[in-house]
RNA sequence: GGCGGCAUAGCUCAGCUGGCUAGAGCAUUCGGUUCAUACCCGGAGUGUCACUGGUUCAAAUCCAGUUGCCGCUACCA
């Protein structure tokens, strides 16, 4: 059997700052499943990287007197090193400034143009001079530009659009046969009650009006606008150009999964999938519209002064509690929210309290009772049974919720089978049983579970918390390589994987160190 | 303004197509335990399920209205 592909892509945010946590929430997320995929033996290319075109950069760059290009290098490198901080494990980073995607997207814009999907017609609006900026009536602040408080005028200007509301039909069909299409559902419902019932207008895809971008081939005055030359990085960075396809793009065509934020989802499940269509290739299976992560209340922003930067936040605990806290405090069709004392909460309860701890002491039983050899299970009582049906139930939940783009639930889950691990310990009472020898093989058989727990939990946790699971594996199995044995973890079919007669560390070390909530400053 | 959604324990939220004394986590408090990172386990809770009416044998769950909050409504990237 041919191994299974699994194509996932997030956004690729506008090169013009540093990103914030939120920014990065794409990133971490499409991670999580990548990963995920990758253990469970699937043929992974996850891609991710910047938008480097249009009027900001070139402005911003204009201010410091650099190229565009140097502007964007210099932020994009920056962009790069957070996601190494967060252990993006991406196979592919896109520029849309890089060569292969600039000649791709001319050529498709050049078959869109050829087919009659790109036309060329003119934008009527209201244009501040100074600003040289288009406005619609309901973006004027008291009928002034926005940006200049000045007057505006009516003016026309020539342009390309894409024939959107040629597509409306077969988009609106599209959605019907595949319910699926968007997560979560409420967007969809935004989407058609939005912009597809009232008729779908055709986009103005080029402008005439700055020079930063991919021009039109045979019309080099206009240069593309955002959404042509940003969304076909999808394509273009497996090769496709719109004539012959590469083996590349055969192979992982369709995205399995497209990571962006509301902010986009308009683009993404509307201009993109007709743009698609157009070019006759299929859509992808799944876009996944993700919230904003605000700072309590509020939108992050640099002028209220209350970013939060992934980097910053993981000097001080941890890279994977951060990615912890950004999945599993992220609900999908609201707003998720950062605060210092969430953060230090979910630090101490979940992972110092709860996983840390449980690790630690289970390990320091196994030394203290075993001498670290982990041992042979005896036949399992009720309890045990129970215990390894939890841990199946928590797979099976896990990847239920995984395929629904259940992040947090899916988390929740593993946080569940490690609480009531700890509660095995309690019933079981190992340190009562160490003290008569009788009962010796059944305090075998409780350290055992506790010990095969945790590689299970290791095996689920590694989607979210790679080195943690690491962490556990290196403590658990130090003989052996911890990235090879997460590699090689699953199928997890039944509980019991662990072999008997291994050697556990023999310095347990927590895995997560308590903060106390009063000193740490975040 | 238009369209859509939400209002449930102190906090964050589960409660699908109406039906057993309304749940979980965190925080609080009491008890247990000592293997462990003063951790873990157990108990206790408190709730006019926003408000008002309606449908029904029965509503947190359906309908209407009211109030409050949120999302989408930008050719912003």
């Amino acid at each position: 059997m041919p191994q299974e592909k699994y194509y996932i892509t997030t956004a690729i945010p506008y090169a013009t700052q540093k990103p914030h946590i939120g920014n990065c929430y794409d990133q971490v997320a499409a991670d999580a499943f990548a990963r995920w995929k990758r253990m469970r033996g699937y043929d992974v290319w996850y891609l991710t990287g910047t938008d480097e075109h249009g009027q900001k950069i070139e402005d911003l760059a204009a201010k410091e007197g650099i190229t565009p290009k140097a502007y964007a290098d210099r932020i994009t490198s920056g962009m790069r090193e957070i996601f190494a901080t967060l252990n993006i494990s991406y196979d592919q980073f896109i520029r849309t400034t890089d060569d292969y995607h600039e000649a791709a997207v001319a050529a498709a814009f050049q078959k869109l143009y050829d087919q009659g999907d790109i036309y060329k017609g003119s934008y009527e609006g209201l244009y501040c001079t100074p600003c040289e900026s288009f406005w619609t009536s309901s973006q004027l602040v008291e009928g002034k530009c926005p940006d200049c408080g000045r007057d505006v005028a009516p003016a026309r200007e020539e342009a390309y659009f894409l024939r959107q509301s040629k597509y409306q039909g077969w988009l609106e069909q599209y959605y019907a046969d595949h319910p699926d299409f968007i997560a979560p559902e409420s967007r969809r419902n935004e989407m058609i009650n939005t912009f597809i019932k009232p008729g779908l207008q055709d986009l103005c895809v080029t402008r005439s009006t700055i020079t930063w971008g991919v021009p039109v081939p045979f019309d080099p005055k206009h240069v593309m606008y955002v959404w042509l030359d940003a969304l076909s990085n999808y394509i273009t960075a497996l090769g496709f150009d719109a004539g012959e396809n590469s083996d590349a793009f055969r192979k992982f065509w369709p995205a399995d999964l497209q990571v962006i934020g509301k902010d986009v989802c308009r683009f993404h499940v509307i201009t993109w999938p007709i743009m698609l269509h157009a070019l006759g290739q299929p859509l992808p299976k799944r876009v996944l519209a993700h919230p904003w992560l605000m700072f309590g209340q509020d939108k992050m922003s640099k002028s209220r002064g209350n970013v939060v930067y992934a980097d910053e936040l993981a000097e001080i605990v941890g890279t994977d509690a951060v990615r912890y806290y950004m999945l599993a405090e992220m609900p999908l069709a609201v707003d998720g929210s950062i605060t210092r004392e969430a953060v230090l909460e979910r630090y101490n309860s979940d992972l110092a309290n709860v996983l840390g701890n449980l690790v630690n002491r289970s390990l320091t039983m196994t030394n203290k009772y075993f001498d670290g050899i982990v041992p042979a299970p005896g036949e399992p009582f009720e309890l045990e049974l129970s215990l390894q049906a939890f841990a199946l139930e928590t797979l099976r939940q896990f990847e239920t919720a995984l395929e629904d783009c259940r992040l947090a639930d899916a988390l929740e889950a593993v946080l569940a089978l490690a609480k009531r691990l700890n509660k095995y310990i309690d019933e079981t009472l190992p340190w009562a049983l160490a003290k008569d020898p009788e009962k010796r093989e059944y305090l075998g058989t409780v350290l055992y579970h506790l010990l095969e727990g945790i590689r299970w939990l290791a095996a689920l946790f590694a989607p979210a918390m790679p080195a943690t699971a690491e962490g556990i594996l290196r403590q658990l199995q130090p003989e052996l390589n911890p990235v090879q044995t997460l590699a090689g973890i699953l199928p997890l079919k039944s509980f019991g994987g662990l072999e008997p007669g291994g050697k556990v560390t023999q310095t347990p070390t927590p895995l997560f160190a308590r903060l106390d909530t009063d000193k740490v400053l975040i």
